[in-house]
DNA sequence: AACTGTCCCTGCAAGC
DNA sequence: TGCTTGCAGGGACAGT
């Protein structure tokens, strides 16, 4: 499912097929993925509309437009966005398509394909992010873009209650973290996910700031992660190669890989399937 | 205020 | 084989 090294990996391919791109025409499919406006609200907001940027908070993919206001596209659990060849076959689930230009000559065709219809696509005045955005607005900490240090992770975990990997998966405190990396990042500093946030010594938040960055490095080199039932692709179909590296995430029972001593476990915290290593993660 | 549980939705896989 | 059931999960929202 797109998480942050998967929306950062679809991001790089927006850069490289959209930015500098005009919108000379929308659809819209499905109402449902629009639904933070309406059909009229997207097809007006970009069309004869230039994309400046590609950038990304969280899992939030936000693009520049020439008319001052901005598109955000949030993949959530199924998305996918596609650059097609112009009136290429379409697959199932594709709600939203773009039509681009370069010296007003139709190029490419950007899609937004999302069997759950979990996903979004929006076009926002900037000004207004506070109303028609809280959840952007409200977003924690990008730990690969902003500022973020050993420090700042024991200033947001100073006195949390509830489990370490619920707070993980709080996109108002570190931002961009799912299911699949949550789990990796906790093997990784050899935590369990049930520990008490606020309760962790400085030396080991250090250790858990390292693995929040090593995982998402490494899963972002290797262009995401790519599982059977979600079939997350890049904007060119590429599948990513991060799966492979897992060690806790899908392996429930298991011989743990790091410490050979170990199970991996699965068990339900905060709602959500967890792996972790019954010897190594204390 | 801060935390937990439920819901949204479809495709797939397991089990009868 | 063919059906039903359960599961996957990000974030909004309701409930505690």
């Amino acid at each position: 499912m797109p998480e942050l090294p998967e929306v950062e990996t679809v991001r790089r391919g927006l850069q490289e097929n959209v930015v500098g791109r005009l919108v000379v025409k929308v659809e819209v499919g499905r109402e449902r993925t629009v639904r933070r406006t309406s059909r009229e609200a997207l097809i007006d907001g970009l069309t004869g509309v230039q994309i400046l940027t590609a950038t990304r908070r969280g899992k939030y993919l936000i693009c520049d437009l020439d008319s001052g206001q901005k598109l955000m596209m949030h993949l959530r659990m199924s998305g996918r966005l596609i650059i097609a060849k112009p009136n290429a076959v379409r697959p199932a689930h594709t709600h939203v398509v773009m039509h681009l230009a370069t010296s007003n000559v139709v190029v490419s065709e950007l899609w937004f394909v999302d069997p759950r219809t979990f996903g979004e696509v929006v076009v926002f005045d900037p000004d207004l992010i506070k109303t028609q955005m809280p959840d952007l607005a409200n977003l924690g900490v990008d730990p690969l873009i902003d500022e973020f240090t050993p420090e700042i992770l024991r200033e947001l975990f100073k006195n949390r209650r509830g489990n370490l990997k619920a707070l993980l998966l709080n996109q108002h405190f570190v931002a961009g973290i799912g299911n699949i990396y949550a789990d990796e990042i906790l093997h990784l500093a050899k935590l369990r996910p049930d520990r008490l946030p606020g309760r962790l010594t400085p030396v080991t938040l250090s250790r858990l700031h390292g693995a929040i960055i090593e995982v998402l490095n490494k899963a972002v080199n290797a262009g995401g992660s790519t599982l059977k039932d979600t079939q997350y692709v890049d904007l060119d179909g590429q599948t990513g190669n991060f799966q492979d590296q897992h060690r806790v995430y899908g392996r429930a029972g298991l011989p743990c890989l790091t410490c050979r001593k170990g199970r991996i476990l699965m068990t339900l915290i905060a709602g959500r399937t967890t792996c972790y290593c019954s010897a190594c993660q204390h």
